[in-house]
DNA sequence: CAAACGTTTCCATAATATTGGAACTATGGA
DNA sequence: TCCATAGTTCCAATATTATGGAAACGTTTG
């Protein structure tokens, strides 16, 4: 499964915190230089983290010059929620149980 | 950040598919034998992974008898597919870049 | 109480992930 | 060509997680 990829690339603090970056970021994407500096990380480590991203499909990268972007993968972002849903709320539950359900989730037809 | 937890539970093969059971099985839950049973899990495996879920909130147990049940906590789940669409279409994006996007995510307002 | 059953805890082992320094590669400019 | 900048790869130390046998723990039943 490769959910479960996505899954653990997430699971870790900088990671995720990475992968929120490029999310607000957006498509234009970072240049690995400016993520390392915002989070603190050593080259090495961030290049790590970086490659575990993209080794999930949640990031890629482009070389721009001496720079190397990372941006976002938002399918395969979109793509892991629709998994975790489907997950979620296969059978039936999920709709009751919270009321605040629809602020994250809107039904299809109701 | 507690969605760590949750997705590092969820990051791990015999985890999710414990996880995928419970939700299947709705909130009447299922016992640790017979999720044992049907994963093929030795009893002490078993446990350190539904500790884990419970652990990350995922899921919960209540005794009956001899027999533990254990249960999906589908807000826990509702919460953490809400923080990931927060990560994931914070800024504004998601909604572009796949045009098959309405069959994993209905958007608001079409 | 004792035996049987379902589950957890204890423990040791093995596997996998994380970290970061140092050396290396690639690009752009003097 | 040579240097500085931006990133990656290599490597070794450390830390975390996974696995499962065996023993212990509650519960029900005889």
């Amino acid at each position: 499964m490769q959910a479960i990829q996505a899954l653990s690339a997430l699971a870790q603090e900088s990671r995720l915190a990475i992968f929120r970056l490029l999310v607000r970021a957006g498509p234009e994407g970072l240049a690995a230089g400016s993520i390392g500096e915002k989070l603190d990380l050593p080259p090495a480590t961030l290049s790590f983290h970086l490659a575990g991203l993209t080794r999930a499909g949640l990031a890629q990268s482009r070389q721009d010059g001496r720079f190397v972007i990372y941006s976002a993968n938002f399918d395969c972002m979109n793509t892991l929620v629709g998994y975790l849903t489907e997950n979620c709320c296969g059978g039936q539950s999920c709709e009751k149980g919270d009321p605040d359900e629809t602020l994250t989730r809107p039904r299809r037809r109701a």
